[in-house]
DNA sequence: TCGGGTTGCTTGAGGAATCAACTATTGAAG
DNA sequence: CTTCAATAGTTGATTCCTCAAGCAACCCGA
């Protein structure tokens, strides 16, 4: 077999070590700064603006843990330090006993409140500032097909 | 003052979501890949090949973990794990007493030609193989000014 | 209604990342 | 020459993530 396809030619590694780049360190920044102003990780953050969007500010463990980009592990643990901290619940599901549903609570509302604007101040500063309007969809369109072929291993 | 620049709209928010899945899922993706076959991480191989394209296979500390993308602390715990089993060396720079020099074994340079296929066929089929060629011009040039603001923090 | 298999979630152990504190060397100012 | 700040790197404590194991509830065919 023909081994051309095993290697990056110059163009794709003049692409692969900025997005490679972006992964290692937009993470980090974004729970720099979250961290400092709320004392979340942007992890965290991710789940109660998951949960605070969604129907009765509830959901389902493992639905939760699948749109935050998290395993149902990582996210059992991080619910338990957020439930000690007293900024979600967890309670039986009624329907099917194995389920357990989050909820939001007010102090986790309240959290939110103070978290958002800084929050999206960063994200601003950082990706929508230095884009284009064409590029934010381009970029958008991209990782989203990305993402699909990670989700289907 | 106004405060429309401090929420997302509707498109910025359509690739916001993919984008943010795609950073917090690569990385455990490549994690996988590699780990499974050569026992490394993903920062553990680009330490090492970065090495591999140095001058001499040589690099400051320091150095090494801004091309890296990591901080100073993590690539010394890393270096230390790599130095022990035999696929780096450390030793002191002659002419600044201060920094470190690490450099490949031979070891090391065989196990990233026995690493590099299988992980340049899974980068390949992630990425690449998606998107076409103005595409992968488009992302990594988005990708290195989204960086670079990163790295102005 | 019983048994086998699957699903949803939690837990504990182990390893890795982060942060702050520390040592050591260098460079520069007085 | 001495002091003081800045630089380079390591280390230890804490926090966090992953993985494997476990448990309980559900589903379904016999």
């Amino acid at each position: 077999m023909s081994d051309e396809a095993a290697w990056l030619d110059d163009e794709e590694m003049a692409a692969w070590l900025p997005l490679i780049g972006l992964v290692m360190r937009l993470p980090g920044a974004l729970d720099q700064s979250l961290r400092r102003d709320v004392g979340l990780s942007h992890f965290e953050y991710g789940v109660l603006v998951t949960l605070e969007y969604a129907e009765n500010q509830t959901m389902r463990m493992s639905d939760l843990a699948f749109l935050c980009n998290g395993s149902l592990s990582r996210l059992s643990h991080v619910a338990r330090r957020l439930e000690k901290d007293g900024l979600l619940r967890r309670y039986a599901c009624p329907t099917d006993g194995r389920s357990t549903l989050a909820t939001l609570t007010d102090s986790g509302r309240e959290l939110l409140k103070r978290a958002a604007p800084g929050h999206v101040q960063t994200v601003r500063s950082l990706i929508f500032d230095e884009l284009s309007r064409d590029e934010v969809r381009l970029l958008g369109d991209m990782a989203r097909r990305i993402v699909d072929r990670i989700k289907a291993l």
